[in-house]
DNA sequence: GCAAATACCGACCAGTCGGTATGTTTCCCC
DNA sequence: GGGGAAACATACCGACTGGTCGGTATTTGC
């Protein structure tokens, strides 16, 4: 039992290491290596848990954007109108430690580097991960007549787009406390920039 | 002159093939020789106009952002409300071609390859072609009461991420035509997707 | 028409890195 | 308590690629 626990541990330290590499360098730029020693291990173990550099990092994606959907879907499956629970996915997100937080956008970063199903498979996961989430949320506000018509995924996407403007470090400095940074990102897309009551 | 017109005719090849090429993989996946065989050149030929590899995806770059910085001062400088100028700015930006469109992206997908000056210089470069650009209007529209009062940066940024949210092949086809996609952009922009008229 | 310069070619080098083959240690099970 | 398998460690391979360098062809100035 103990090399059972022995093994998951060094497998989780892998992909933790794995996790901060790739999210500040490319994908072509991180060695197997680096991912050895920063996860205090060995090539060779790394090659035992993970048959390919791809494959560790799908890995660590998957598994990343796993966790993700579950905890956006608490705010989904929230009480209350479309508003809130957007603030309640946003908030949930924002509270996550900062490493986590940032694997979003390196999807997009570099998706460009695999082909086939693996890219698919990854998109796949992404977009059930976020999008899905935010266009359901987005789905019931059109619904109940809270949001405008419009294409719910489009708006999912905007939606998102928004959130990761927030991520820079610029809108830290602005925004010092997490409260008015959520305020900002949800008026601004419910209300928009515009003073004008009536919208032309 | 024939042999000064044929050079820079190899380097205008050889700074299409870069771009071309960096658009559709990461920096580290395009070699020096795809270059070449893009542009109907040599590696030599290649290396004779550009020092280095990260010199050439740098030209190319700077090149084609000081083009989109010339672009959209025409649009900052035109008379009009803050909304009409957005609004000609996109719809300059929509009408480039094709790989002229995305190149902008590119520059937050592989900005993290490079450090030191490069790394600023590109950034800096970005910033005065597209978002500095932005913010000039923004600023007008703060001042003229336009818009609510808040950090032009920030703004500045949403409305760029909304942009490009826009340049997703699924937005291309819920908008076939460009004035419609436009249109959604600055009302998503100025009033939010709500349909409550009086903001909380 | 010739010599120097410029543009260009392409074989080659040196370093890197993903991946493998082969030990070696540790632990589990009978 | 021993044999076997799983978890590592280490040495190494081979392919790839950025960059170099000696050489060639074409201009251009004189």
């Amino acid at each position: 039992m103990a090399t059972q626990e022995r093994s998951s541990a060094t497998q989780a330290r892998i992909l933790d290491a794995a996790r901060a590499l790739f999210l500040e360098r490319n994908f072509a730029d991180v060695t197997m290596e680096q991912v050895a020693a920063t996860a205090q291990a060995t090539k060779g173990a790394v090659y035992h848990h993970f048959a390919s550099k791809e494959e560790l990092y799908l890995a660590m994606l998957h598994a990343d954007l796993e966790d993700k959907r579950e905890l956006f879907q608490r705010a989904v499956d929230m009480p209350g109108n479309c508003r809130e629970r957007l603030r309640r996915l946003t908030s949930d997100y924002f509270h996550l430690p900062r490493g986590h937080r940032e694997i979003i956008s390196l999807v997009r970063r570099d998706v460009n580097v695999f082909e086939g199903d693996a890219r698919t498979s990854l998109i796949r996961a992404y977009q059930s991960a976020l999008p899905e989430q935010v266009e359901k949320i987005l789905c019931d506000g059109v619904e109940a007549k809270q949001i405008e018509a419009a294409d719910p995924r489009l708006l999912s996407w905007s939606f998102v787009a928004l959130v990761e403007v927030s991520l820079s470090p610029h809108a830290g400095r602005v925004f010092p406390g997490g409260e008015a940074k959520l305020d900002h990102i949800l008026n601004l897309f419910f209300d928009g920039a515009s003073t004008a009551v009536v919208p032309n």
